[in-house]
DNA sequence: CGGTCTCTTGACGGAGTTCAAAGCTAGTGG
DNA sequence: CCACTAGCTTTGAACTCCGTCAAGAGACCG
């Protein structure tokens, strides 16, 4: 259950064995069904979600009730609204399951503790931000400057996984286009080859 | 030179008159002429900015040598490319002076040292980063799903001071526009009253 | 003054949207 | 095992927004 959360954290902390095992102490495992909710708009977000299986994601929906998808979580990825974790205000965000999933939850209150107990993960979660700020800003960016079929391209190079697990008509959100924009995007390129 | 700094520090965190006096030493005074650089594309950022006067900017340039500008910083404000100055990584961005200004610098040894002495800081830094976090995200959920027209009204809404500082054409390639497209929506604008 | 920088305006073109309809696929129940 | 439905993708035609290219109008500065 936390092998895949183990491997994770090595990558960027080196814990001993003893550290680690008290670290999975602070995880609850929950195991969440297609379309249902991890986060709704107007809740504060109060967990960090390690997905061990499945795949969730990040959306805000606009005044016109159309969604835009900000963020996929697939297996190995961390995913919630940090702005509404960090400060503790209400999320303008939604997050649910793609397909049936399994996560690890780390509530606030038991981070802090963790963080207490053992210091040297105060980088791993550093590191954690500075990541996902990188990647807001990368793909703003791109926004601003590529055009749809550029984008489409990165995010199959960036996120191949995600392509075969996702609905097309989402990754057209997240690219911020029509699902049928996407279509004619993907019928263009196919007659290119 | 630092009572501007005083001010937005206390907005934040208390701090007592000596501590704070001890946290001014961190910082070196700096002038910068209009059109000269803060960081170049390439460098590693290794100072945070408090602007004292005038107004700065950070931008990328794409591949077919266009400018996208990812940040404005008036008075009272910060700025620097958080990326690199927090990953000790080279920047793709670039920060330059849009009128002469006055700036005050930390340097990322002065920093840590400054939390080192003066730990209440700690939480200073975090709300700085959080904030930057929230205004990205919160630019791309605007880029993905708002028109050019719904952008700008929100931009002189939330940066009012900024239209009068800052030449059309910038704050077009900071709405992801081209500076005519901008006259047109702001031609389109002045009509409707 | 003349030169440079900035903003405006017009005509045209292209990328992406909208609306509508039809195909496809997988799951469900008879 | 087939028929039916629901969800997803594709396709077409008309339209809209914004970009591109080009030219002109102000404004500022030496």
């Amino acid at each position: 259950m936390f092998a895949l959360l183990k491997k994770h954290i090595e990558k960027r902390v080196h814990l001993t064995e003893e550290e680690f095992d008290r670290c999975t102490g602070f995880f609850s495992h929950k195991a969440i069904k297609k379309r249902q909710f991890l986060l709704q708009e107007g809740d504060v977000c109060r967990q960090l979600a390690f997905v061990n299986s499945g795949c969730l994601r990040e959306y805000t929906v606009d005044q016109k009730g159309e969604v835009h998808i900000l963020q996929f979580a697939i297996e190995d990825w961390w995913i919630s609204d940090l702005t509404s974790f960090l400060s503790e205000s209400t999320s303008m965000h939604n997050i649910d399951a793609v397909h049936d999933s399994e996560v690890l939850l780390l509530e606030r209150t038991a981070r802090d503790n963790l963080l207490e107990i053992i210091p040297k993960m105060e980088r791993f979660f550093r590191l954690l931000l500075e990541g996902n700020y990188i990647a807001v800003q990368r793909r703003l960016t791109y926004s601003l400057s590529a055009s749809a079929e550029d984008r489409y391209l990165a995010f199959i190079k960036i996120y191949p996984a995600l392509v075969e697990q996702v609905p097309q008509a989402q990754i057209a959100s997240y690219l911020g286009i029509t699902p049928q924009s996407l279509s004619r995007i993907r019928k263009e390129l196919s007659q290119k080859r």
